[in-house]
RNA sequence: GGAGGGGUAGCCAAGCGGCCAAAGGCAGGGGACUGUAAAUCCCCCGGGCUCCGCCCUUCGCAGGUUCGAAUCCUGCCCCCUCCA
């Protein structure tokens, strides 16, 4: 094992806050693994380059010889995380949950070490708790102290209501660490809070409390908002290289730094390099890496490619998706594209091609009810990112 | 339990008997420009109809009054504020 000021060292790389750094250093020092722990919601299956950045920090830890605990928090979605604007979240079903947890696990092993990973569900523990157990567990904090919370206390003033069942999410969250002992956790730096409680609790059940890790949220592709998949400006770690690629270049030229930084591995001075580069291709570089680590160089590479021949030179991607239709089929301009599912009506669809926006070998197309035969390959563009090759069969 | 305020399209928010598929903003889509960046400009943004016009469904829910309702009345549901 390395010596613990340089496992410091890197631990803090990239890192928002470590509360207490102190404590962590004399955990380190004690030579054991260490159990970090991190939490995850099963509500959406698809984990994204947000969730990576918290992957990453737990793969650091996993190679520095710790022991990784990823709690799938099966019984907390149930809940649903006070964030305020998803109130209605509907509670999933177990079958569900476990469905999403596996799909989890299997992308999450994609930056983890699964060697090195414990994969445990809260429901385990948190299921067998009574009454009087929780009531016991309430009565570790205290409302004034839960109203701190920024979220909590700004629906406090602004009169949105804030349900009882809110304040139990980070008890319960905290109940985890106890329940595991955990040495650090770590989460997104909207998590602070938690993770604090998390400390406050473990202290009132005689245990050490947890060291607190948090990373900073990385921003979506909107270049505003946290990447989040109810914002729809994420990309999903599992999504194919091209639409990965393509979604990354899309991203503001402000925003490649902060993503350098969290989803890359390269130094401070590299990234001061790249900083030299016309923005562009910074970010090809960027959209590079990215995808090779999720799809290996090969694909990247040909991603990229991709990218450059229909961006750059506008050429028509030969990997567009194949649609077959019975030979000599006439169908009309809107409907095909409807039928392509390019628009998500038929009066989008047409307004798309009013406004230039439909293309057939190249060549614009402007009449929604042109009736378009299908007797030989048409190559079909619809905006400037959907293409489809339309063949003939039979 | 009492008094008052409010529920309008993905979100915010006007409208308060006909000219309302419903102003405006944001988000989104298409086009121009370009580096699928930003900024800017133009167009669009409930659905259907071969569509410069017509039809259908929408303004919390259910009824009612009207030739005609998002707008008025009744009941119900939900939210907020103040008081208890």
């Amino acid at each position: 094992m390395l010596d613990p000021k340089e496992q410091l060292e890197i631990i803090r790389r990239g890192a928002v806050d470590i509360i207490e750094e102190e404590e962590l250093l004399e955990k380190l020092k004690e030579g054991r693994p260490l159990k970090v722990k991190a939490g995850f919601d099963p509500t959406a299956p698809d984990l994204h380059l947000g969730h990576v950045v918290l992957l990453k920090k737990l793969r650091q830890f996993q190679d520095l010889g710790h022991e990784v605990y990823v709690v799938i928090g099966d019984f907390t979605a149930t809940i649903g995380d006070p964030t305020g604007r998803n109130e209605t979240r509907p509670s999933l079903s177990k079958e569900q949950v476990l469905e999403n947890a596996k799909t989890y696990a299997q992308q999450a092993f994609k930056v983890l070490d699964p060697s090195k990973t414990k994969l445990v569900y809260n429901s385990k523990w948190l299921e067998n708790l009574s009454a009087r157990d929780i009531v016991n567990l309430t009565a570790k904090y205290t409302v004034a102290r839960m109203l701190e919370r920024e979220d909590f206390s700004k629906r406090f003033k602004e009169g949105i209501p804030i349900y009882i069942h809110e304040f139990l999410y980070p008890l319960f969250q905290a109940y985890d660490s106890v329940a595991l002992e955990a040495d650090v956790e770590l989460g997104g730096t909207d998590q602070l809070f938690n993770l604090l409680i998390g400390r406050a609790v473990q202290r009132e059940y005689g245990q050490k409390p947890q060291v607190a890790i948090t990373m900073p949220l990385l921003v979506g592709l909107d270049g505003v908002r946290k990447m989040s998949k109810s914002y729809g400006n994420y990309v999903g770690i599992t999504e194919p290289p091209e639409t990965m690629f393509g979604k990354i270049m899309s991203i503001p030229d402000d925003l490649m730094w902060d993503w350098y930084k969290l989803l890359t591995d390269y130094t401070e001075s590299e990234i001061g390099n790249f900083k030299k580069l016309h923005p562009r291709d910074a970010k090809l570089n960027l959209a590079y890496t990215i995808v090779a680590q999720f799809h290996g160089e090969e694909s990247a590479q040909r991603a990229k490619e991709n990218f450059l021949k229909t961006f750059s030179k506008r050429e028509f991607p030969e990997n567009a998706p194949v649609f077959k239709f019975p030979a000599g089929t006439r169908i009309r301009a809107d409907e095909l594209i409807l039928k392509l599912g390019f628009a998500p009506s038929k009066k989008e669809a047409g307004r798309i091609i009013r406004s230039g926006g439909f293309k057939i070998n190249g060549e614009k197309h402007t009449d929604p009810f042109e009736e378009i035969e299908i007797s030989g390959e048409l190559k079909i563009q619809v905006g400037k990112k959907k293409f489809a090759k339309v063949i003939p069969e039979g």
